[in-house]
DNA sequence: ACGGGTCGTACG
DNA sequence: TCGTACGAC
C-alpha cells in the first residue's frame, strides 16, 4: 500500500511539479528524445533533470592545510578566538574526528580527547573574525565547478549544478558504454540501492556505468557521476581541495547524497534507490527538518522517518503547516523536488556581526559605536571588492543588534533591525549604521520603557551590519575596472589574458586561482593609481591624505583590499582624524547606556514627537538618510542626529527603485566616470533630498510607551 | 550567558 | 516593503 503510492508518484515527477497526467508527460518525455539536438527549449518539468550537489571536505581545515602544508595528515581543527577554553571550533578535520574531536567543541575539550590535535585560529581583523580567506577559497572552487552547467553557490562551500544539458549531450554523442576511457575517479562513485551480486563492488559500479539496457533517467545520472568525478579532479588539482558530491535528479536527493559518503568521494541516487532510501531516513537528516518543524512533526505527528510522512494525505499537511509547507512536505515524502538551480556564483548580500557575550556585552554607547564602526569598515571593504569584480552596488543598509538584560530572561532581547538607503564609502556606512542603531534603540527604549528603568543591568550583545540588494551595474561599463587600474601596464598581459566579459566571471578571476598574479599586480598598483588619480580631479572625496601604512597593517594579505583602501575615499579611506577621535572615543567612553538616558542630556539627537516612525511610514521610511557632516559623537553621551522623518521626495525616489536601476542617492557617491555610463544607460531620476532634524533625549520616550 | 559569523528563504 | 523567524554550515 505504501509503495503503491511510492512508485505512482515518483516516476511522473521527477522533476519535482507534481504532474497529474503522467502518462502525457512520458510520451513527451520519449518523443523529445528523438529530436534532442533540436535548440529547442526543454519543456517544463517533464525531463528529469542531473544535479549534482558539492561539498567541500572541512572546508576551512582544508583551506588552513593549503596554506601550511605541514598539518597535512595531522588532526587539525580551525578555532576561533583562541584566548577563551581555547576557542570554539568550526572545522574539523577528518584525522581529528577518528579522536571523537567534534565541532562545537571548544580547544581545550578537543586537545584532551586528542592532544596532539593542531589548532588554528582563524584570522582577526578589526576585532573579529575575518573569513575573507575562506570566502575565497570557495570561490577558486566555484569558478571551477561552474565551468559546466549551471551553477549556484549555495554557501560557502557547497555548490549545486544543474547538468541536465550536458549529460544529455554525452549520452547522445559519448554514451558511457561507448566511451574508450572512463574517468577512473567515476567507478568510485557510490551508487544506492545496487546489489552486489557477487561480483565487487567497483565491478558492479563498472557494470553500471557500461549497462545498455537501463532506463534513461539512469543513464542520464551516470553522464553526471562522469562529469562530476571529472570536475572534482580537477578541483583537486587546481586547488589542493577534496571534496565530495551527490548526483540525482534533484536538490534535495543530491545534497542528501553529498553527505553520505565523505571525504573525497561521490554518491549517487538512481530512481529505483529513492524509496528506499527515504522510508528510513530520519526526518531530522532532511534540510529545512533540522530544526522546530522537524520537532514538531516527529512531536505532533509521530513522524519519524520520511517514509513515516507518506501516511499523511497532502490536505492534512496543508491543515497543520499551511499550504506551502504542507505541499511541499507531501512532496519530499515522495522524493518530489522541484527546485531549481539557481545559476548564481555571487553572494546576495554582504554582511559584517560579532556578538558579544557575558561580560563582553557592550554597556556604553560609545562602545557600541566604535563596534559599528569597525564592522562597518569590514563591510565597505568587502562592498568596494565586489564593486570592483564584479561591478555590482548594494542598495540597502541593515543594522541588526541584539540586546541583553542580565537578571531578568525576558524577551527584552528583541532589538530591532533598520535599514536605509546604502551611501557608498567607509564613513558614509558608518554613520548611517549608527543612526540605524539609534533608531532601533530609540524604539527599543520605547517598548521596553518601564521595565528599563528599573533595572539598568542591560546591554547590547550582538551587532552586525550588512548590505543586500546587490544588483550589477550595466554590462558595457567598463570604466569601472579601467577606473581600479586593473589594466596596469605591468602585469596587463596577465590580468587581460583573463579579462573579463560577464559579471561572475570577473568575480572568479579576480578572486581566484592565481594569488600569485594579484600578488605581482598589487604592487605597482599602488604607484599606478595615484598617477591615474591625480588626472581625475573631479573624483569625489578624493582623499589625498589617505592613511595607507595603518590600513596596510590591518590588512597584509587582504591584497586587492589594500590597494583600493588607501586609494579612495569614496571607497573610504578613514581619515587620520577620525580615527584618532575614535581612538579618544575609545578611551573616554565609560558611561553606561542608561545613565545616558538618565541623565536627560539633551543632545542632538532625533525624532521629535511629530515625524513619524519607521514602522508609521511603513516602507516609504527606509528614507532614512543623514545630512552628511554633522555629527559624530564625541562622547559617550552625545549621539548623532538620526532624522528619521525624512522627506517625501526621498522617499518617493526610493519607492521607484526597481532592481534594474540604480539608486541616484548611490550613484552620486560614484566617480563621475562611472556614473556617467550608469547614467546613459537608465533614464535620469530624481535626486534625493535629505532632512536634518534635532532633538533631545526626551523624544526617546515616545508618550505612548511611557506609561 | 559561547556555536560564531554569515548566508538564504518564508512569512506577515 | 520591511522586519522577523528560522534553518544551515
Amino acid at each position: 500500500m505504501f509503495s503503491s503510492i511510492f512508485q505512482n508518484s515518483i516516476p511522473n515527477v521527477v522533476e519535482g511539479v507534481v504532474v497529474v497526467e503522467g502518462k502525457e508527460e512520458e510520451r513527451r518525455v520519449e518523443d523529445w528524445g528523438e529530436i534532442e539536438k533540436m535548440p529547442v527549449a526543454r519543456p517544463e518539468s517533464s525531463d528529469s533533470r542531473v544535479i549534482a550537489h558539492i561539498d567541500m571536505d572541512c572546508f576551512y581545515v582544508q583551506v588552513e592545510q593549503r596554506k601550511q602544508p605541514t598539518l597535512r595528515g595531522h588532526p587539525t581543527a580551525v578555532v576561533q578566538y583562541n584566548s577563551w577554553k581555547g576557542g570554539g571550533l568550526i572545522a574539523v578535520g577528518y584525522e581529528a574526528r577518528k579522536y571523537g574531536v567534534k565541532r562545537s567543541m571548544r580547544g581545550d575539550e578537543a586537545k584532551k580527547v586528542c592532544p596532539d590535535i593542531q589548532l588554528v585560529q582563524v584570522p582577526v581583523a578589526r576585532g573579529k573574525a575575518d573569513l575573507t580567506v575562506y570566502r575565497d577559497a570557495g570561490s577558486e572552487v566555484v569558478s571551477i565547478l561552474s565551468r559546466k552547467g549551471r551553477c549556484e553557490r549555495a554557501s560557502i562551500d557547497e555548490v549545486y549544478l544543474d547538468l541536465t544539458e550536458v549529460a544529455e549531450t554525452m549520452l547522445a554523442e559519448n554514451p558511457p558504454e561507448r566511451l574508450e576511457t572512463i574517468c577512473e575517479e567515476a567507478f568510485k562513485s557510490h551508487v544506492l540501492g545496487l546489489h552486489l551480486d557477487g561480483s565487487s563492488n567497483q565491478d558492479s559500479v563498472k557494470k553500471w556505468f557500461y549497462m545498455s539496457d537501463a532506463d534513461r533517467r539512469d543513464k542520464l545520472l551516470a553522464c553526471g557521476a562522469l562529469i562530476v568525478a571529472e570536475l572534482r579532479l580537477e578541483v583537486l588539482k587546481e586547488t589542493e581541495y577534496t571534496c565530495s558530491a551527490g548526483i540525482a535528479h534533484n536538490k534535495m536527493l543530491a545534497k542528501l547524497a553529498s553527505g553520505m559518503n565523505k571525504p573525497a568521494q561521490q554518491t549517487i541516487v538512481p530512481l529505483s534507490s529513492v524509496s528506499t532510501l527515504l522510508e528510513s531516513l530520519p526526518i531530522k537528516k532532511m534540510k529545512q527538518l533540522g530544526g522546530k518543524l522537524g520537532n514538531s512533526l516527529q512531536a505532533d505527528l509521530c513522524v519519524d522517518t520520511v517514509g513515516d510522512l507518506l501516511q499523511f494525505s497532502e490536505d492534512k499537511l496543508q491543515e497543520r503547516y499551511g499550504i506551502n509547507t504542507g505541499t511541499w512536505l507531501w512532496n519530499i515524502a515522495r522524493g518530489i523536488c522541484g527546485e531549481e538551480v539557481e545559476g548564481r556564483l555571487l553572494p546576495k548580500s554582504h554582511g559584517s556581526g560579532k556578538t558579544f557575550p557575558g561580560r563582553q556585552a557592550l554597556k556604553t554607547i560609545s562602545s557600541v559605536q566604535k563596534w559599528i564602526y569597525e564592522l562597518c569598515e569590514e563591510l565597505s571593504e568587502r562592498l568596494v571588492r565586489d564593486l570592483e569584480q564584479n561591478k555590482r552596488i548594494a542598495h540597502t543598509l541593515t543594522l541588526h543588534a541584539s540586546a541583553h538584560k542580565l537578571n531578568d530572561s525576558e524577551s527584552l532581547k528583541k532589538f530591532p533591525s533598520k535599514s536605509c538607503p546604502l551611501r557608498y564609502g567607509i564613513a558614509k556606512i558608518q554613520e548611517d549604521a549608527l543612526n540605524l542603531f539609534h533608531a532601533g534603540l530609540r524604539e527599543y527604549i520605547g517598548i521596553h520603557h518601564a521595565k528599563m528603568k528599573q533595572h539598568n543591568e542591560w546591554a547590547i550583545t550582538g551587532l552586525s551590519v550588512s548590505a543586500s540588494k546587490i544588483v550589477a551595474t550595466p554590462s558595457g561599463t567598463h570604466s569601472i575596472t579601467k577606473y581600479f587600474g586593473n589594466k596596469n601596464q605591468t602585469s596587463s598581459s596577465a590580468l587581460e589574458s583573463n579579462d573579463i566579459h560577464t559579471q561572475d566571471a570577473a568575480y572568479l578571476s579576480s578572486s581566484g586561482i592565481g594569488s600569485s598574479v594579484e600578488l605581482h599586480l598589487s604592487e605597482p598598483q599602488i604607484a599606478n593609481y595615484e598617477d591615474e588619480a591625480s588626472d581625475k580631479h573631479d573624483m569625489p572625496c578624493f582623499n589625498p591624505d589617505g592613511d595607507e601604512t595603518e590600513v596596510c597593517k590591518a590588512s597584509e594579505k587582504g591584497l586587492a583590499s589594500k590597494v583600493t583602501q588607501s586609494k579612495m575615499d569614496f571607497l573610504g579611506p578613514v581619515l587620520k582624524s577620525e580615527k584618532q577621535k575614535r581612538k579618544f572615543e575609545k578611551e573616554k567612553g565609560n558611561s553606561s547606556i542608561l545613565k545616558y538616558f538618565a541623565s536627560g542630556n539633551s543632545c542632538s539627537f532625533p525624532e521629535p514627537r511629530h515625524v513619524k516612525t519607521f514602522q508609521e511610514r511603513g516602507a516609504s521610511s527606509s528614507g532614512m538618510s543623514v545630512q552628511g557632516n554633522q555629527q559624530q559623537p564625541m562622547s559617550g553621551t552625545t549621539l548623532s542626529t538620526c532624522n528619521l522623518g525624512q522627506d517625501d521626495l526621498r522617499s518617493d525616489t526610493w519607492r521607484s527603485y526597481k532592481s534594474d536601476e540604480i539608486d541616484p542617492s548611490v550613484l552620486k557617491e560614484l566617480p563621475p566616470e562611472i556614473q556617467a555610463e550608469v547614467r546613459a544607460s537608465f533614464q535620469p531620476q530624481k535626486r534625493a533630498n535629505i532632512v536634518k532634524r534635532g532633538s533631545s533625549i526626551d523624544h526617546y520616550f515616545s508618550p505612548t510607551a511611557n506609561s
